[in-house]
DNA sequence: TTTGTTTAGTTAAACGTTTAACCTGGAGCC
DNA sequence: GGCTCCAGGTTAAACGTTTAACTAAACAAA
C-alpha cells in the first residue's frame, strides 16, 4: 500500500499536521524537524493523496483544455502544440490537463463536456475559436476561462494572443522591403481575429509604406483556412492578377497550397512569387523552397495560458492580456523583386 | 455551493448511504426510493465529489495516455485520433484521460511521467513505440497497461493492434490483382512491430502468388516512416530499378513522399506506377491522384483499448490480444497495369 | 405463537488530508 | 518572581463519499 501522511509522521516522529505543513512550506517549521520529515517522506516514496487534499480544499487540480475536433484533428499541430506547452507548465505545479473536444458546431447545452457539468476543473483553457454558444453556457456557470489564441467581445476572461498585428506587419514590411509593391493577401474565415488583425497587420503596413491597397489581391472567402482552399485562392488571385509578386498567407497551410498552385503553373517561387506563411508549423519538411514565414511560438502560448489561469485562480485577475511576440523565421520561398 | 449527498438525502427525505446505492444502482434499494432520490439528484443538479469517492475507494477514475513526444507531434494525427477514440469512449464511462508525452530517446527512471509517479491514474494506455526503458519501468510499479499499437516481448500486458499481416496482405493481393509483379515496399525502422508485420504481410503474399521476393525491391532503411524519408526511400528504389510498377508504402506519409518522388521525375500516377498506402490519415487533400490506402480505425483503436484497460482493471484479465481488423480503401493511386 | 427469512433501508466508521484553535516551554521585560 | 509573547509545534474537526454491519417490518413456515 501507499505511504500515507500518517506512516509519514510517525517515521519522523511528529504529528500529521507537522508533515502537512512541511509538505506545503509552512514556515512555521524548524529547519530541523523540515529536514526529518523530509528524510521520512523521500524514505517511504510518500505523495500526498490528491483525493483528500481535494476533498478538503474543494480544488480539483485539474484544468480543463478545450477546443474543436476539427483544431484538433487537423494536419497541422499547433492546437497540439499550444496544449502540450500547457501541460510541460502544469507538470511543475500539482495540476493535470485535461483535453476535449467540442464539435465545431456544438449549441446543445447538454453536451457540454463533462469535466465542466459535473465540476472536474478548477478552471478551462479554450484554444482557438470555439462556438459563441459554448462559451456562453460555460460563462453562466462561473468557472474561470482563459482564451489563448481566441477572444470573444462578450467577456472580460483573461486573453493570451498572438501578437498577430505585429506579424502582419513584419511580414508585409518584410516584402516590402525586399521591393515588392504587388502583394497578395489570402486567408479566411475573417471571423476568427486572429486571422482579421494578420490582415490589419497588412493593411497598415501598405499604408504607411503608401502602397494602395487593392481589394483585389485580397482573398478572405475560404471557410477554413487549409491547403486546400489556400490552392484555390492562389488559383483565383492569379488567373486575374498576374502582376502579383507576392503573396503573404494567413498562415502555412494556406501558404503551401498556394505554393502547390503555383509551380503546378510554372511560377518559380521565389524568382517569379514570393511566398511567406505564418505560424511556422514545419508541417511539410519536403516544401521546395522553404518556406518563409512568421514563427509562433506555440509551446510558449500554451505556458503562458496556463500561467495565466494560475495566477486567474489566485489572484481573480479577469482582466489580464497577454500579447505573446512572433519572429520572422527566413527561408528561400522569398527573394528579392526581379525588375 | 455544489450540493452534496447530505443536500440530497435531506431532499429526497432518505440517508445518505441510500442515495449512494442509488447512485451506484445497487438493486436494494425500491424503485419508489429510487424515483424519489433520482428527482432530489435533478433538482439540486448534484454530481458526486470524485475526491470523496477517490478517497474511499483509492481509485483515482484516471487513465494516462502515454506516448513520445515525435509520436504526438507529428504532422499526420494518428496518435491524436487513437487517444480523440479513447477519450470518446471514457465519456460514458466516468473516467478521464490524462494525455501526456514522453521523450523518445527516455532513459532517466526520475523523469517518469508524474501522474505514474504520483499514482494519480488506475492504468496507463502506451500508445505507439516507446523506449524499452521506460516500459520496464513502468512494469516495476505495477500499474497497469494496455498497449494500442505496440508490442515488446517482454510482457504480458493486453494489447490492442492493427491486423498489419491482414493488411499487408489485403494490399499486396489487390497490386497483385492488377497485374502487378514488380511491387516494391517502403518501410522504416523495422523495430516497430507494426511496420514489420506490414512488410510480413506483404512478403507472405509474394510467395502465395508465386512472386519471388526481391531485396532489391524492399527498403527499411529510414530511422522515421515520414514523407521526407519516403522520398528518398522512392529516389533510391526508382534508380536502380526501373522495372517497377507499384509501390507498396508502409504508411501513407512515406506513400505521399514517394508520390512527390515520381511526380518530380515524370512518372505517372497510376499510369505508370501504383501506389498504395496505409493509414488513412486524410492528410494532403491536395494529393493528386487522391491515394489508395489501407484504412486503420484510429478512433476505434482508441476506444478498444479504453475498454480494455477497463476490462483489465476489473477482471485483471491481462493476457488479452485484441486485433482490429483494416480495410482496403481504393481511390485513384493505384491501377491496372499496362502491359 | 414462535422462529426464521427476506426486504429495504439506516448507522457509523473509514478514507487521507488541511487548518483553526490550542498548548507548552522558554526568552525578555519590569 | 510574575508577566507577556513567541516560536514551534499538536489536537481534532471537517471535507463527501462508500460500505460492512445492523435494524425494523413484513411475511412465511412450523
Amino acid at each position: 500500500m501507499n505511504a500515507t501522511i500518517k506512516d509519514v509522521a510517525k517515521k519522523a516522529g511528529v504529528s500529521t499536521a507537522t508533515v502537512s505543513l512541511v509538505v506545503n512550506n509552512n514556515p512555521r517549521i524548524s529547519a530541523e524537524t523540515v529536514k526529518k520529515v523530509q528524510k521520512a517522506i523521500k524514505l517511504l516514496n510518500y505523495y500526498p493523496s490528491r483525493s483528500a487534499r481535494g476533498l478538503v480544499s474543494k480544488k480539483t487540480g485539474n484544468i480543463g483544455f478545450l477546443l474543436t475536433d476539427d483544431h484538433f484533428l487537423r494536419t497541422e499541430p499547433f492546437y497540439t502544440r499550444i496544449f502540450l506547452g500547457a501541460e510541460f507548465e502544469a507538470r511543475d505545479g500539482e495540476f493535470y490537463i485535461l483535453l476535449t473536444t467540442v464539435k465545431s458546431d456544438f449549441n446543445d447545452e447538454n453536451s457540454l463536456p463533462r469535466f465542466i457539468l459535473n465540476k472536474s476543473v478548477d478552471g478551462i483553457i479554450i484554444a482557438g475559436k470555439v462556438p459563441q454558444s459554448l462559451i456562453d453556457s460555460v460563462c453562466e456557470l462561473k468557472i474561470p476561462i482563459v482564451f489563448v489564441d481566441y477572444t470573444t467581445n462578450s467577456n472580460c476572461c483573461p486573453l493570451v494572443l498572438i501578437d498577430n498585428i505585429q506579424g502582419g506587419t513584419v511580414a508585409t514590411s518584410y516584402l516590402i522591403d525586399l521591393g515588392h509593391r504587388n502583394i497578395a493577401f489570402i486567408g479566411a474565415d475573417i471571423k476568427h481575429p486572429s486571422l482579421y488583425e494578420r490582415l490589419n497587420g497588412y493593411k497598415q503596413t501598405l499604408e504607411k509604406a503608401n502602397i494602395p491597397i487593392n481589394e483585389n489581391y485580397i482573398s478572405t472567402k475560404a471557410d477554413y483556412p487549409d491547403r486546400q482552399n489556400g490552392y484555390n485562392a492562389a488559383k483565383k488571385l492569379f488567373s486575374k492578377n498576374k502582376e502579383i509578386t507576392a503573396v503573404f498567407a494567413c498562415n502555412d497551410a494556406m501558404a503551401i497550397g498556394a505554393m502547390h498552385y503555383l509551380k503546378d503553373n510554372g511560377f518559380k517561387i521565389p524568382e517569379d512569387v514570393s511566398v511567406i506563411g505564418f505560424d511556422d508549423v514545419e508541417a511539410d519538411l519536403l516544401l521546395d523552397p522553404p518556406l518563409t514565414t512568421i514563427r509562433v511560438p506555440k509551446l510558449e502560448l500554451g505556458a503562458e495560458a496556463f500561467r495565466v489561469m494560475i495566477k486567474h485562480l489566485k489572484d481573480n485577475e479577469s482582466n489580464k492580456k497577454i500579447l505573446v511576440p512572433v519572429e520572422l523565421i527566413e527561408r528561400n520561398s522569398t527573394g528579392q523583386l526581379n525588375k
